[in-house]
DNA sequence: AGCCAGGGTCTGC
DNA sequence: GCAGACCATGGC
């Protein structure tokens, strides 16, 4: 990776990276695309606008500073997804996936934003997660810029009622949220231990929140904690494990099952055909 | 119009 | 442990 600050841009020189199927396969929330292919959203309470050109990635008006403290991170720049890749080799259909999607990179999430937007995600299409999540943030979140707000904490949530998100139109999940946002900020659920734990403890510490089955928890680990051996099966996959895997999913494509994972998924979306 | 969505809980076996 | 009803809302 190549980086270079070019007036007030960040330009970074990167190849087998794709910036839409890393900000639009349903990892993150607060990402839109606009007319002209640039990005723009919110991460860790800062703006970005971002675009791709080639091998080219542009951070508009970013200092290197923010590129190297949030940006960097955010996009996991620093971990080699050539060695990821090179380990789902032997398996022609992760192959397939990784032809179509092998550009994404598993975003490193604030674990709370995760955690609550995959709570939001629940029996969910992603269009609709998005608009509850931008209400959330406009209602209680931290204006950072001209309609532009963070990601409201888990404190500041813990202190609503039902009856204060009910603009967010949430539905069932609205009462899930305060409680995610209660035992949170309580440390009922450490989420700064959940790191510390085994995928399969902080698994069930997650699954202390109302709400938090085991698909919800796998997201939070892979998209909020960065543990890419976890895998969230949701409808499409469990169809996926069905067609392709009968016989079960690789051994040893498992320690980096979660990007198998968000490949396929991207993949099967895109390309529904491939299990017709 | 009706099915479905990056599911989970609760109840009844 | 497992199946089935139920949950709010709206995208398509």
């Amino acid at each position: 990776m190549q980086i270079e600050k070019i007036k007030d841009d960040i330009q970074v020189h990167l190849e087998n990276f794709s910036l839409r199927d890393t900000l639009d396969c349903g990892q993150c929330f607060r990402f839109a695309e606009g007319a002209n292919g640039e990005f723009t959203g919110i991460a860790a309470n800062m703006p970005l606008t971002v675009r791709q050109d080639g091998n080219t990635i542009a951070f508009v008006n970013t200092s290197i500073h923010t590129f190297e403290r949030v940006w960097r991170p955010y996009f996991d720049f620093d971990t080699d997804y050539e060695a990821i890749k090179k380990s789902f080799w032997k398996d022609p259909v992760i192959r397939k996936a990784c032809g179509y999607a092998g550009g994404m990179r598993i975003l490193r999430q604030d674990p709370w934003e995760a955690l609550c937007s995959f709570i939001i995600s629940q029996n969910n299409n992603i269009p609709r997660i998005k608009g509850i999540v931008e209400r959330l943030c406009a209602q209680f979140g931290e204006k950072v810029d001209k309609e532009v707000y963070g990601f409201p904490s888990a404190k500041i949530l813990a202190g609503k009622s039902e009856e204060d998100l009910r603009d967010l139109r949430a539905g069932f999940r609205a009462k899930y949220i305060l409680d995610a946002a209660r035992k949170v900020t309580s440390k009922e659920v450490d989420l700064k231990k959940v790191c510390n734990l085994s995928l399969e403890e902080a698994r069930e510490e997650l699954m202390k929140i109302k709400g938090v089955g085991i698909k919800v928890a796998e997201c939070a680990l892979l998209f909020g904690f960065h543990r890419l051996d976890a895998f969230p099966v949701d409808v499409w996959i469990r169809k996926a494990l069905h067609f392709f895997y009968k016989q079960g999913f690789p051994e040893f494509a498992k320690p980096y099952g979660g990007v198998a994972q968000q490949y396929i998924f991207h993949y099967i979306r895109h390309c529904p055909e491939a299990m017709a």
